[in-house]
DNA sequence: GTCTATATTTTGATAGAC
DNA sequence: GTCTATCAAAATATAGAC
């Protein structure tokens, strides 16, 4: 026996887990409520649909991302940016490891959007804010004359595109020196054009 | 009135197209017999299954990439490296607004094979090709002198995850300049450390 | 809140005529 | 080769009892 709130929890978590591993067609509602251990019209009374249930996964997922959004940059300096911007992507790729559903679920949500355009506009706004934060962290770095300001916005969205990626091929199960291209894509971008 | 090859052919086109824009799993049999002008029955002559058809469309997809997969740099000099390079991506971006449809079935592919090993080892393979032909690219590069050669795979890997991540994101209908990222990469990666 | 029972729809797939 | 007719299975969703 189990309440409301504990229930509605458990139905979440099942179905984010099993919408990941084996797709969201594939996995019926009587999956779900068998894994959970409950009935299958008992998830009816918590979500109206499926797809509701799909589109409110979607929702705490873009919220969870909506947070992790932003970089800490209050300390940086001219001396650790380097060792700012290799964290970031360690921390990135180490994330990625320890929640492989993560990803499979959101790239569904990506061919989701591709027809469904109430999950564009919100994907854009992610992906958005995602390269923005690279872009500001670029822009903070030339405030305090860690860096030059040639192509700052470019640069910032060729490491947001490497450290995505990156997310992608380890999705694969590639055994790739992740954290070696990260630092090779930093170093790349942080070397000053010779005149 | 077709012949047994042309409807074959039809087949497999409607179902590319289709796949791509719908999704295996809400592009019914019925749904591609019917834009093709046939009965649904009627693909059963020539696919014994669904399943059979999306993996025979997986390997037409998979020799198509495999055969595209390498370079040609028998011209390059120490002087064109760069415009070599260029030419490489730019051609990679303008491939992928031509053809809107294949990296979409190819995500959709890519999740099979998180689920299904048949898909997987195929896919591991053409990946494994994609990034040994950039190695293989600047290895001659090393050869004829044109760069040192230090982490030459690394930033071989590095770049590969660039272009290619260009295409996930312009699959998203974002407008973000990819060229200029991809020239930004090519820079970076061909800046010379400064000892 | 959760259940059993069931309605409804759709799908993949087959049988058999032409 | 393609069709009509049909099957069996599975899914979403609802009705109504407890």
């Amino acid at each position: 026996m189990r309440n409301r709130e504990e229930t509605f929890k458990k139905i979440l978590e099942t179905a984010y887990i099993m919408f990941a591993d084996k797709g969201f067609d594939k996995t019926s509602l009587s999956m779900i409520a068998s894994e959970v251990g409950i009935s299958k019209p008992a998830i009816y009374y918590y979500f109206k649909s499926k797809d509701e249930l799909i589109e409110y996964l979607f929702d705490e997922i873009c919220k969870e991302i909506e947070l992790g959004n932003t970089f800490d940059y209050s300390d940086m300096t001219k001396t650790n940016l380097k060792h700012k911007l290799l964290a970031i992507g360690y921390q990135s790729i180490d994330e990625q490891k320890s929640d492989v559903h993560f990803n499979k679920i959101f790239n569904q949500y990506m061919l989701l959007a591709s027809r469904d355009e109430k999950y564009m506009t919100r994907l854009l706004d992610i992906q958005a804010g995602y390269l923005k934060s690279y872009h500001d962290l670029f822009s903070y770095a030339v405030e305090i004359g860690a860096i030059s300001d040639t192509n700052i916005e470019t640069k910032a969205h060729m490491l947001a595109m490497v450290i995505d990626n990156i997310g992608n091929f380890m999705l694969t199960g590639s055994k790739l020196d992740y954290k070696g291209i990260w630092k090779e894509a930093i170093e790349s971008v942080l070397r000053e054009q010779p005149l």
